[in-house]
DNA sequence: CGCAAGATTGAAGATATTCAAACAGCGTGG
DNA sequence: CCACGCTGTTTGAATATCTTCAATCTTGCG
């Protein structure tokens, strides 16, 4: 295995390509997404530290989506032949990264019935939310206050929405006192609010029951 | 394992639920689904038949959305822990079983991408064309013609759309030529015309290389 | 300083929803 | 056999939500 640095924006896998490895992500964000034909894009995954993010593709033949980092990130890969290996040898392994794959496919069932049935407003404090949830679940510090690095171009991307309504919604969501924003980064000032307009609970997460 | 006869309607397994039995079709229509706040649903996944449907619970310990029979299914039926005792035996299971669940992961992105980024009538001809196309691939019947049992409600909360968009989006459809309807039967008049607005392209469904 | 990328705002328009009513198909019971 | 009721479909009109287009403003940075 190795440690690889991603620049902002630079792809990891590219839609078409054969996975060669498997990314641990130890620091900074990484995103999947989708081109549709009309030139659109879908975010179909955000990736916080602690994720691995391509054991997707581990055992399908090319990638269905592309992976890019989003911020300058640090990527522990492992050649896929290699994991498999250790995967077939070890059951604990195996169980681990096969949950791992369905934890993913439970967020994006979410996302899913986010995109699906919730509006602008309850649709981006619910990512809100999950992606605050998952920072505090990996250590990355409280729920309340963390950095949210992406463009609202990028947030679109992820809500299927317009940049332009991307906008309009977390000055919405400011301006209920929900959150507050600087810059780039969010702070949640009242989770409880943003929870409840984001229509959020945490079981789809799994998170491990804690000791 | 057992065989398990289900009602149209009936569930299958319940979200909160925890997993006790894998499944694999045999007969039928079968799909996911969840609930949002304000009592909207959105279906998460359609399966048809050679579609095993709960191998996503399988390492989890309860179930994040509901399953229910769409039409009278059959399914064989076997706990989980006999299951993942011979997955663990077995590489090969392991590895089919695995590989079934990221091909279930790939469609959901697309699916996300396809309520995300895509209008009601290019969503709904996306979604005709993937059904068509897995229930040729499962030996079913060629793509051109096959029941869609669903109701317009129904497919509207698979697309995230409301019954009536649907209603006004297959006529659009129909009057194109690219399908016809009779009762809840669709039969598609113009594959390429159908796949084109549907802007649909096989790959996600990472079917095995044919012979 | 001046550029480039991103954020913000307004106005107009498209797409989808909501509400309401009429209609069709189908099984049940008199 | 037909009436009834139920579920689902179809249609129209009004409305809401989100997009598009375009312009302006802000921020970071060479």
């Amino acid at each position: 295995m190795s440690v690889r640095e991603f620049e902002p924006g630079q792809y990891i896998l590219r839609e078409g390509d054969r996975p060669r490895y498997c990314a641990y992500l130890t620091d900074g964000y990484v995103y999947r997404h989708k081109i549709v034909g009309d030139g659109g894009r879908q975010i179909v995954s955000i990736h916080v530290p602690s994720d691995f993010v391509d054991v997707q593709n581990i055992l399908l033949d090319y990638a269905d989506h592309n992976i890019q980092a989003l911020t300058a990130t640090t990527l522990i890969t492992v050649p896929v032949d290699d994991l498999m290996k250790v995967a077939m040898e070890h059951g604990s392994v195996n169980r681990a990264l096969w949950r791992e794959t369905l934890v993913e496919a439970s967020i994006m069932r979410e996302w899913i019935a986010n995109i699906g049935r919730r509006d602008a407003r309850s649709r981006t404090a619910h990512m809100l939310c999950e992606v605050a949830l998952r920072r505090e679940k990996a250590g990355l510090g409280a729920r309340e206050t963390f950095d949210l690095p992406m463009t609202q171009e990028q947030l679109g991307d992820a809500l299927g929405l317009t940049a332009v309504h991307v906008n309009r919604t977390l000055k919405s969501l400011e301006n209920d006192g929900l959150i507050v924003r600087s810059k780039r980064s969010v702070t949640v000032a009242d989770w409880n609010g943003l929870q409840s307009v984001g229509d959020f609970t945490s079981n789809y997460l799994h998170f491990p029951p804690s000791a």
